[in-house]
DNA sequence: GTAGGGATGGTCT
DNA sequence: GACCATCCCTACA
């Protein structure tokens, strides 16, 4: 199947997205400098909009710098972006975090203070990168965050960019002849997501805020939400996308400054921690179909978990 | 769609 | 040696 065409002008594309850019009078775009320019500017990175010396719409050490839920929940509606090896730029809209607070929790790796080899980008600077192994085969990708041995679990994406490679790179491990994923399945879990972006165990201990090959940026897509981009290299036969197999469309995210509509729950994975497994510290983004699971009552409730206590 | 079970090997005690 | 912040597949409603 074919992208599928929009009444947007394809100058300046953000994530695999044409934006929308107001038109003059005379319905023709001008770009800075004539349109000599327009050729020159890239797809991406050098709209005449977001124009990045240095890429301006990148999180830096400030962002990272703020309290472990404050960060999960700020988190959602940014993209995450990987450089891979051969260039291709991998885009995925974060919806889905946990946070993980340090040594008071005792579901995190931190616990206690307990500060081992594996653990220790959680107790490195806010923006350093923590990826370890699970089940022997899996990684899991977290961000420090300001608090000792702090930090913020991705659990779940929404692909913007890439999806023909998130396919290559997530169909390599499954069994061959089995079903197809659909987009919503490339990234909703955190190891998925980590095998979606090629995101490697050497990236532990590295600093998102200054690192060549990920990051993570504001989100400038206005249409965010809509029906994700389509990728004419992908099997023409997956229709995922058309609604996301019956979901609802999501709320619109609000970009950068803009609010999300944020549903609190309890944390995946960690019900051996007591009462440290029913502690409110997972956030998702309302109604997106790429969340690992969802908390149909806490959405019920209008985004709150069944615990009332949030520990900070 | 949901539930249950098996696979898997690094990390920690 | 036990645990594990998971994933995939199959069966069933």
């Amino acid at each position: 199947m074919q992208a599928r065409k929009r009444k947007t002008f394809p100058v300046s594309v953000t994530h695999g997205h044409e934006i929308d850019i107001p038109k003059r009078a005379n319905n023709t775009v001008q770009p800075k400098g004539g349109a000599n320019e327009q050729s020159i500017i890239h797809p991406y990175c050098q709209s005449q909009y977001f124009s990045c010396k240095g890429n301006n719409l990148k999180l830096g050490q400030d962002f990272f710098n703020q309290p472990c839920v404050s960060l999960a929940k700020a988190l959602l509606g940014k993209v995450l972006v990987r450089v891979c090896s051969d260039g291709q730029e991998l885009r995925g809209r974060v919806v889905e975090t946990e946070a993980y607070l340090g040594g008071e929790d005792k579901a995190s790796h931190s616990a206690g203070g307990k500060r081992t080899q594996r653990n220790t980008a959680m107790f490195m600077k806010p923006g350093t990168i923590y990826v370890y192994p699970i089940y022997g085969i899996y990684l899991c990708m977290n961000i420090s965050s300001q608090g000792e041995g702090a930090a913020v679990l991705l659990r779940a994406l929404e692909p913007l960019e890439g999806h023909a490679a998130m396919h290559r790179l997530r169909g390599a491990r499954r069994r061959e002849g089995s079903r197809p994923l659909k987009d919503k399945e490339l990234c909703n879990g955190p190891s998925k997501l980590c095998q979606a972006l090629d995101i490697p165990r050497a990236f532990d201990r590295r600093d998102l805020a200054d690192d060549p090959e990920v990051w993570l940026e504001r989100d400038t897509d206005r249409g965010a939400g809509r029906e994700p981009e389509r990728d004419p290299e992908r099997d023409p036969e997956d229709r995922d996308s058309e609604g996301a197999a019956g979901d609802k469309a999501p709320p619109p995210l609000q970009g950068d400054g803009g609010e999300v509509d944020v549903v609190t729950s309890m944390r995946i994975g960690i019900e051996s921690h007591g009462e440290w497994a029913t502690k409110p510290l997972r956030f998702y983004v309302r109604g997106n179909p790429c969340v690992s699971v969802r908390d149909k009552r806490a959405e019920a409730r209008g985004g709150q978990a069944d615990v009332p206590k949030v520990v900070t």
